[in-house]
DNA sequence: CTGCGCCGTGGAATCGATTACACGGATGAT
DNA sequence: ATCATCCGTGTAATCGATTCCACGGCGCAG
């Protein structure tokens, strides 16, 4: 592959010259950058980003780590972020935790061994020792959807407090009292935080929420299928399962479709996270949306603010709740959720 | 950061032995490897991979462009690469080419200009004249699931006559004979491949199959949306729609549903490409499965053998059927699919 | 006419690693 | 005792870029 030498003998200039060209730096003679670009062309050069990045100490990189590549919900994330971050001028290398802490040290690690510009990490874990030394080494980063506490690193996320408060009154407005949830794992802020807005949304309604009814999932769809198991053999099943993501809810489906029960008639489901296919279930299912495009693209300009130097916010955006026929038909009869007309995929 | 000299520092030796220690080169004294090893710990000293590879000429990282990381297809696929990659020590950088040949050479160029090992593509245009000057070259490269022929480049890929042949089949056992295919673009070797593959299995079954039944889309779910409006506008519309990918299989659901259709009594629907999802939609969808998991692993397998300079293989792995309701109840009655119990995922 | 400054250019240092080569000392063979 | 060998180590070249500094030539002002 040819370099920059290379270059500068076909042009028959000397390699700095080259690279004043390429880098569009004034004081070049408009004779020698024709001649450089002509022979640029000729060779079919490319300067070398490895090169580069040793000598200018950047990549124009940043690396996104996300808990799980399978979950609709963090690809649509992935995506966002990759298409702000190239109008940016950056590139993203993702990692996929696969919801494992030590998965996701090691793609922390091998990241920042490539000096990659800064960090985008959704944390599969609440307490990464190592994401602590990266904070305060001071490594330009930024949490997505997820954060932790005590870490002084801004944080762009979806906030569904009241989604979920919505989503309790629409299931207490149908007559439902029983409700239960499949938790994310509790080392998780969103595991927590969508918990606590559950406990506070049924305390609101005046609807108790034993602990019976709180299974502890890890956002994997095996483990929604596991506590769907154990909520359907309590001697008092809930009436309805509100899955914390959207693959313990498919989770959540196969148990119950195991059971040979029927949504919604024997039992009732809604999600959080939203997905196309959540439209062509058997029922269409209640969720709870995040805007994934905004979320993406905020932590992107977030991370971006970090490593140029201006200040960086923090953004919280809402989550909003979109009903459809899971739990039960809402008033006004047959499925006329006009915003459900188009999957959006 | 801490570099190699601070190390050598450090520990009163020079930069050598510090990189003799750190690759483990056989003749560096016990002593010197303990002082060594003392000061990369107290330092917390990472190697400058960036360094490493301008020296090495190699970067131990696999380039991977996928046609589109919406597409749960892709994403198993980019899962089992990544894995495979990690197990034989090297790390992949995604991109998406969002079905888009111009994004595609986008993320060529850009991986190309980091100096990856090799690249694995699944082209989304059969005539990329970049692709063809990177085979040229003799960059290693392997084609994982679409391939451009003429380009003398190992594929992974899985072979879908059979499957189709076993679809149509069914779909003939349950009486259908007007049956409509949303093809894939036809720059694509998959596009290409899934309609001939089944307007063979139609010839076989004696079954006319009209121009008006064979819908251009693009592997999108819109295009699948489009296309089966038009083909509900017909005045004979077809019994079954098969999509030629499971996002253009959504599409169809969409406009099924906006038509206010009922699947199957209306019309039968069956998709290429098997999703945990299939399992739940209202009803279940009859899908042809590929091997996802062998696919990634068999194409990092090959792409390193072209790396470390061994023969590769390429590899075609069979699809198979997977029946569900969405064509019409298969006979025996209700639903009892064993392998539907779990999704999988 | 002289001198100052600017412009275009090239030489060389530099980034952080790897590695060929040289060298001194110890060891073993004769 | 002498010499060859081997081992552990350090010096320095190298990878491909960027960029500081110096230099020659030219234009312009005094």
């Amino acid at each position: 592959m040819a370099s920059i030498k290379d270059v500068a003998a076909q042009a028959g200039v000397s390699v700095a010259t080259v690279s004043r060209v390429l880098n569009s730096h004034p004081s070049v003679s408009p004779d020698a950058r024709s001649r450089v670009l002509a022979a640029v062309d000729a060779l079919g050069y490319r300067p070398n980003a490895v090169a580069r990045s040793l000598r200018t100490d950047q990549t124009r990189t940043l690396g996104l780590v996300i808990s799980d590549v399978l979950n609709p919900y963090f690809t649509a994330l992935a995506r966002s972020v990759e298409e702000e971050a190239r109008a940016l001028g950056y590139s993203v290398i993702i990692g996929n935790a696969d919801e494992r802490p030590e998965q996701q040290d090691h793609h922390v690690r091998t990241l920042l061994d490539r000096r990659i510009d800064g960090l985008l990490v959704s944390p599969a874990d609440g307490a990464s020792p190592l994401l602590h030394e990266v904070a305060r080494t001071g490594t330009p980063m930024v949490f997505v959807d997820r954060w932790m506490p005590g870490v002084d690193v801004p944080v762009v996320r979806a906030d569904g407090h009241r989604a979920i408060q919505d989503l309790v009154a629409h299931l207490h407005a149908l007559g439902h009292r029983r409700l239960a949830i499949i938790a994310g794992p509790a080392a998780t802020t969103t595991g927590d935080e969508r918990v606590e807005a559950f406990r506070e949304a049924m305390r609101t309604h005046g609807l108790a929420l034993p602990d019976a009814y709180i299974g502890q999932g890890d956002f994997q769809a095996d483990s929604g299928r596991r506590v769907t198991e154990h909520f359907l053999s309590l001697p008092e099943p809930p009436e309805i399962v509100f899955a914390a993501d959207n693959l313990m809810a498919l989770g959540a489906l196969d148990a119950i479709r195991a059971h040979g029960l029927r949504v919604p008639e024997d039992i009732g489901i809604a999600a959080f996270d939203d997905i196309p296919w959540f439209v062509h279930t058997g029922p269409p299912i209640t969720a709870i949306a995040q805007p994934t495009g905004d979320l993406g693209r905020a932590a992107v300009r977030a991370l971006v603010d970090v490593i140029e130097g201006r200040p960086p916010q923090s953004v919280t955006l809402p989550a909003r709740l979109v009903v459809r026929s899971s739990c039960g038909e809402p008033a006004g009869g047959p499925p006329s959720n006009r915003s459900d007309r188009r999957s959006g995929l």
